[in-house]
DNA sequence: GACGATTTGGACAATAGTGTCTATTTTTAC
DNA sequence: GTAAAAATAGACACTATTGTCCAAATCGTC
């Protein structure tokens, strides 16, 4: 095998330069989310990405290596977006019910519903156990961390006395799944949810979890 | 064309031997739910059958032909689980929390986590799409109708004064949402939950459910 | 045991996809 | 403008897979 021979084979391409890196990998995120793996053709890829199937392989040595680096793309982006909205939580909410139905709203926008969302749930379901070790990334580093740091979060808002919650951890649970609720079967159809219908589901999520663990300052009214 | 010519294409089988039907059905379900329907190959089902390649062209006359038997099969197996779960829930439920934790055991344990249940996840995620027809039948006549069969019972509970529920449909999204809540990690690496895990998300579950939906018949203990 | 139905194994053509190689063209930077 | 880097197009070998055809073997039933 020798690891290429200097002559020809000198195509390696330096990492700075790329140009047609990022339509490759949109087009290849693209095409095996619709496809999967195997169901993903290189053709294909070049095709939709307006480049020469011949590029592909000059820039990713084969179809493996470009699946690995989509995941690892679409990962980083997903993950920015994660912090984004965990960051926007306010450290002192003044009015706890709106600010986690913007939150919530804000987390299913932007990093469970949106391309890669959608691109990372696809994936890491249908290719997962064929890549442990990518899976595994993804489980540590990944969007899947959203139960921590809500968890975090609801700790926090447990000793200002905002809430009552004996389980942070499991209430971060609750609460993803819940703001799910009403989406799952958009989702499962492949279609993006309505603004409308993010809206709504997280209105409808935040009031039951308040019901659940709000404190009962207030009389009922 | 002219669908086959009498003489040697005379293999048609009737449908009632089958004697090999079954072993085929379980075979192509686990490696089409391991490697999707591009991935899988029909040599690999034949081999995982105990069966001979052309035994499956006999049966089903093309790869997707198989396929939609398949998915025909476990959708009716997982129908009547799911029928089975319903019914057996209580007409005048006397100890409501215990028995909507049975109920949800006997959902997940049996409808959307075993096998079958695995299956048609994945496979409505990764393959839906490309069956649009095959898709909508899941939807209308297929384990996804929890939705409505739930409703009715949270109905009635609320109508019996056991519950209060404004809107049904949204409650039993969100009851089948928090019943999930738990185990969505460990499906999602293909394992299957413990039962220990399938109960503690079960009593979870139903204590959020209860504090947001529950009559406060009973003064705070 | 004989008959028809079912199953099997192997050979086969056709197709599609991967990855390589090479020569040529375009782009970028100096 | 020129030279290096990157992109392209096409031909190619190789492999895997689908689906067909056929002859032989096996099974079930009477």
């Amino acid at each position: 095998m020798k690891s290429r021979n200097a002559a020809s084979q000198a195509k390696t391409i330096r990492p700075a330069q790329c140009l047609k890196r990022v339509p490759i990998l949109d087009a290849a995120a693209e095409v095996f989310c619709r496809e999967g793996f195997s169901g993903a053709s290189i053709d294909e890829i070049a095709e939709e990405a307006c480049v020469s199937r011949q590029t592909i392989y000059n820039h990713y040595r084969e179809k493996e290596t470009l699946f690995v680096a989509v995941v690892a793309d679409v990962t980083a982006r997903a993950n920015t977006a994660l912090f984004a909205a965990l960051a926007a939580f306010p450290d002192k909410p003044e009015n706890l019910r709106e600010e986690l139905i913007a939150f919530a709203v804000d987390l299913n926008r932007n990093c469970l519903y949106n391309q890669d969302g959608k691109f990372l749930r696809k994936l890491v379901q249908s290719e997962g156990p064929r890549y442990p070790h990518l899976f595994e990334a993804w489980r540590e580093h990944g969007p899947c961390k959203i139960g921590t740091a809500l968890g975090a979060i609801f700790a926090r808002l447990h000793h200002q006395g905002l809430l009552h919650i004996p389980d942070c951890d499991l209430a971060a649970r609750q609460f993803t799944a819940l703001i799910n609720a009403d989406l799952q079967m958009t989702t499962l159809f492949g279609e993006t949810p309505t603004e409308a219908q993010i809206r709504g589901s997280a209105e409808q999520a935040v009031d039951l979890f308040l019901r659940g663990y709000g404190v009962l300052a207030e009389p009922v009214r």
